[in-house]
DNA sequence: ATAAAACTTGTCGTATGTGGCAAGTTGGTC
DNA sequence: GACCAACTTGCCACATACGACAAGTTTTAT
């Protein structure tokens, strides 16, 4: 994926967002059945996640999922 | 793909914000680069749309992509 | 009722999302 | 500087996103 300066705003949330949970990204992956390189690659802008993807993330999270995208 | 109940409340979603515009699904469609087919699969909620794709369509649509995921 | 516009749905082809594994890197602790 | 945990990255395999086109259905206007 190539480095898209939204989905690198995304993942800087996601890291956030995880990081105030205490979690590492493998007890994450682990949690919504997603890998740990998966989550890593998301975090640096490499992916373009799916929205059913982002959805099982804020659920683990206890996030709403627009939080991930709110300006 | 199967029917979500997440996929398909964003994809209403996608329909109220596009008719506040009062666009059609082939002008919407071409203004993204999209398809027709691929906005009418969205808005039934039978499609798993990626971040980039949700966020030119929120740009197109002028509101912010977290609109689409509010609970 | 007819016609046109808008929408839905099937199928195909290409690109890419994503889990899994393994190797490599970074960062902290002693 | 050895060790360990956390993170990154390359590769593979499979599934699926999504544009394109065509055929069909529904809606709206006259």
């Amino acid at each position: 994926m190539k480095q898209d300066e939204r989905l690198i705003r995304f993942g800087e949330r996601v890291k956030e967002l995880r990081l105030a949970k205490g979690l590492t990204q493998l007890h994450l992956a682990d949690s919504i059945g997603s890998s740990e390189s998966t989550i890593s690659r998301a975090e640096k802008g490499k992916h373009n996640p799916t929205l059913l993807w982002m959805m099982k993330l804020a659920e683990a999270l206890e996030v709403d999922a627009s939080e991930f995208l709110k300006a």
